[in-house]
DNA sequence: ACCCGCCGGTAGACACTGTCTACGCCTTCT
DNA sequence: AGAAGGCGTAGACAGTGTCTACCGGCGGGT
């Protein structure tokens, strides 16, 4: 199944998402990615000094899969439009790649800033300050940064309520899209 | 040093809640705890069934712990005050009892709703709810349980954004108040 | 051409972990 | 008095991450 072409490193990372999607972060020990990739247990340790690099590594895969998924937002027309369908992107990430979703804001990677999860968030926060300021353009308001801070905190802290069903608890539906619109409303001040 | 006279369900919880402020929640290990109590590491099995059920009574008391820093504000003469006062105590929580604030909001502990976590948010909630309708009372608008729902998200996610330094990165801030005025002011309206 | 070093894998050991089972004490009830 | 059961002990087991020793093969320098 791996390809016997690519590199162990890259193959240890390619079946450790493999094995995220799948199974969930619980199955992602050291030694059954290495088990599946194929190799002895102490293998790993020529690419990766630790387990935690290692699934940062993975971790970053989802970043960049997240990025990827929003960066072409950045050009939207409409930047209203562009920072909706940004919140649904990143609330459809959490859905559907739920185990990658944990793993990559697990408080043991994002504490040891080893890589360019920084980078990665960076990145994607980049994308959100440019919309804020395209769509509050010619307001009076906080500063586009600061909007964008808090409205990343609200996507992600209702990406998180979801998660934990918390909002079928309390909201009584797992319906996102008007959570979403509130936020945008009450961010950017009613459309 | 723990009191010989409590029953041991309650000293491991106690040594627990101790270890994980003082040690963070890596340290957390079902037999740690039970050498720090002074007993055998197949004792905690007779009142927990499991390690992370241990855990959960550990951040059950986190729950309890924030539930009453906020249950007073209920009452509070000003909603809206009572609200920055709220989110004030939530971020000031997640920020002195850092150990204690991820562990509550692990995901393999939500996941498996063993215990009254649920119960616990949803207490916490309620409160949420209480005074986003007081402050909202004669205003038209979207429902007050979504509004609080959104206000909830909006503060955990600065707090998690705080908690993983993403602020510090961003918004080049520490400083979270201006954050959560600008949650305050965005979903409930202009003060 | 040879040898030497090193890159990248193996195999085993070590100290841990969580869980399970068998055992014994000590209290309590009949 | 005797049986029963709650509660803690001790040991075993599989599994984990890390560390160390080993070793095959490949490339470069003399």
């Amino acid at each position: 199944m791996p390809d016997p072409d690519t590199t162990l490193r890259a193959r240890l990372v390619e079946v450790g998402v493999d094995l995220l999607t799948r199974e969930g972060p619980g199955s992602l020990t050291l030694r059954e990615i290495a088990r599946r990739a194929g190799v002895s247990h102490g293998a790993p340790r020529r690419h990766f000094p630790s387990h935690l690099s290692l699934l940062s590594a993975i971790a970053q895969v989802g970043y960049h899969d997240l990025g990827g998924r929003i960066a072409g937002l950045r050009e939207h027309a409409d930047p209203r439009a562009g920072l909706l369908d940004l919140g649904r992107a990143y609330l459809d990430f959490a859905r559907t790649q739920r185990g990658m979703f944990e793993l990559m804001f697990r408080h043991e990677l994002l504490r040891g800033n080893q890589i360019g999860l920084r980078d990665a968030s960076r990145q994607l926060f980049g994308v959100l300050v440019d919309l804020v300021t395209r769509a509050r353009h010619g307001l009076t308001g906080p500063d586009p940064v600061v909007v964008a801070g808090a409205l990343w905190a609200n996507l992600h802290g209702i990406a998180q309520l979801w998660l934990w069903g918390s909002l079928q608890m309390t909201v009584q539906t797992d319906d996102v899209d008007p959570l979403l619109r509130a936020a945008l409303d009450a961010h950017l001040g009613p459309a």
